[in-house]
DNA sequence: TGACAAACGGAGTCGCGGCTCCGTATGCTT
DNA sequence: AAGCATACGGAGCCGCGACTCCGTTTGTCA
């Protein structure tokens, strides 16, 4: 068997790694994807090389900062599955990850362009959508939520959600809440003009994406 | 007084023009402004060269394809507005213009991404905006549409709609359909919850872009 | 039909941004 | 304190895609 692991990793190292994370937050909640694996490096004080190092790609940063700053919202996500009122739950669930979204483009990027879904393995985004598709599940039976939309719906609303973020971005901070509001509405049960075409579930939406992926 | 014009151009000059026009129109259509003018020109049966001659950018030749595939709808938009139903007027002209989009990537990605305000100086976007408000606005007074609506909040209904056509692209064609039909229920004046913030016009709109853009 | 402006083609340039390489510095162990 | 593995820094590489340049071809007009 291969030698396996690992002396704990020198002081320096540890201490640089956090500086980096640290930095690529900001400056990733601030300029979205756009910013520069050398702008994230010299906000650390620290080499190119060195972030490389840590994070040897540019999208493992980003997953990295993408999974701090997610961890909470997918522990108030799974905990809004036990609450009594279903239809409040998803409602305050969506509100609380749309804020997410605003506070931090990158994530936003992320979430409207690729929402891409094989991720890291512990796969905190596909954690996130099974949670919040539970939610809505719930909210339906419970008659808070209409009945026509579909899991794949939810996926695409907080897509949308997260392209509404740029949006706030260029014009004005309000718009995002108000499209939030706007789309929570239209997914009351008392509305519900029936949706046309045909319901997916989160399967289904990955067999999809696996399809035109491999073109 | 500078010499002014144009002996008409060369013959080749103008079938040129024209087969690029097509070639562009496809491409893009199909694979979004993530199409080259490498390809394009191929497509075309023609070189590079030729197409910055007649498009110096690739931008001024996106412009022009969209240019060509929006007329029809900026005539339909402003015909709708003597609609005896304002509001069935709104939401036919909605519906068709977010069918262009799903029929046209790189329009679609156009919308999503900029809505760039300072276009072409005919305007097209910026004229088919207006006409989308305005029917907006009358729908408003009719009734048939909820009232706390603000043109603003059309333009970004309007560029999420574009945003769900690559969603749509990747996954599945009725993803926009349903997200349509989803926004246009958001709409009803029955729900209208009222939006949090405050409204902005067209003008309020321009204003911030150009605020944020000169950074 | 000759001559010349207009247009063509496509190899090559250039800037950008992710990533690598390697000579130097530094923490840890004995 | 010496030695070595580990980590550092940042100049430079490389691929990509928009755009340019110039030698060649072609339409037009006298």
């Amino acid at each position: 068997m291969t030698q396996a692991s690992a002396r704990r990793p020198r002081a320096d190292a540890q201490r640089n790694r956090e500086r980096v994370l640290e930095a690529a937050e900001h400056l990733f909640a601030a300029m979205g994807l756009a910013a520069q694996t050398d702008d994230v490096a010299r906000e650390a004080g620290v080499g190119v090389g060195t972030v490389y190092r840590h994070f040897p790609t540019k999208r493992l940063l980003v997953e990295a900062v993408i999974a701090r700053r997610t961890e909470s919202l997918l522990a108030a996500a799974r905990a809004a599955i036990h609450d009594p009122d279903p239809g409040e739950a998803f409602r305050r669930t969506f509100t609380r990850g749309a804020e997410l979204l605003g506070r931090n483009r990158a994530i936003a990027e992320d979430v409207a362009g690729g929402m891409n879904l094989p991720a890291l393995p512990p796969g905190i985004k596909q954690a996130l959508f099974a949670a919040l598709s539970e939610l809505a599940t719930r909210a339906q039976s419970a008659g808070q939520l209409r009945a026509d939309v579909c899991p794949a719906d939810v996926v695409m609303l907080v897509s949308c959600v997260a392209h509404s973020v740029e949006l706030a971005h260029r014009f004005d901070p309000g718009l995002r809440r108000r499209f939030v509001a706007l789309v929570l509405d239209g997914l009351r049960p008392d509305v519900a003009t029936p949706l046309p075409g045909h319901r997916l579930d989160l399967d289904d939406l990955h067999r999809l994406a696996a399809r035109r992926g491999g073109h």
